[in-house]
DNA sequence: GCCAACGTTGGC
DNA sequence: GCCAACGTTGGC
């Protein structure tokens, strides 16, 4: 018997417009889980579908607001699935090439952990170590991106 | 509301 | 496969 594969625990910030799913809603939420739905760009799905584990860790960024920046930890909580509003015509996410048969856009169920005290882009641009984040890069429209552990570590400390 | 950057679309 | 037009993102 070949051991269970494992592979070290990643970290994903992921952007949330809090009008939709604020880190309050999805710490409200039933088991504080929420389906990531509305993802509709290429490179953030194939992250959901391929690249996350369940137990990953989660940066709840807020993202289009008065006050952007990270507003909680959380973590994937599921395997990828089918995001269900595709499928929807009722759902702005509605997706007419998509069917049931061949869904188009993967999810993951994410549960928040924790709210924290607001990170802002001011605070995290004033960090020289930081400056490589993919979230802070100009004009970045990346809904989901990949942090790496040590920036993980160091954003942690700053909002403990 | 502005506007730069980027992804997607579709004609060729 | 190219590439211009268009739509969207998202901080400011």
């Amino acid at each position: 018997m070949t051991p269970p594969t494992t592979r070290p625990r990643r970290y994903w910030l992921m952007k949330s417009e809090p009008g939709e799913c604020s880190i309050d809603d999805a710490l409200a939420a039933k088991h504080a889980t929420v389906p990531w739905t509305g993802v509709r760009n290429y490179q953030a799905r194939n992250f959901m579908r391929d690249e996350m584990q369940a137990g990953d860790g989660v940066l709840f960024y807020h993202s289009s607001c008065p006050q952007p920046g990270i507003a909680g930890i959380a973590e994937i909580a599921s395997a990828a699935r089918p995001d269900p509003t595709q499928f929807d015509p009722d759902s702005p996410y509605f997706d007419p090439k998509a069917s049931h048969g061949k869904p188009r856009w993967l999810l993951r169920d994410v549960k928040a952990l924790r709210k924290t005290r607001l990170l802002g882009l001011a605070e995290l641009r004033a960090h020289p170590e930081l400056a490589h984040l993919k979230v802070l890069q100009r004009s970045n429209r990346l809904s989901i991106t990949e942090v790496n552990e040590a920036d993980w570590e160091l954003i942690l400390r700053l909002l403990a």
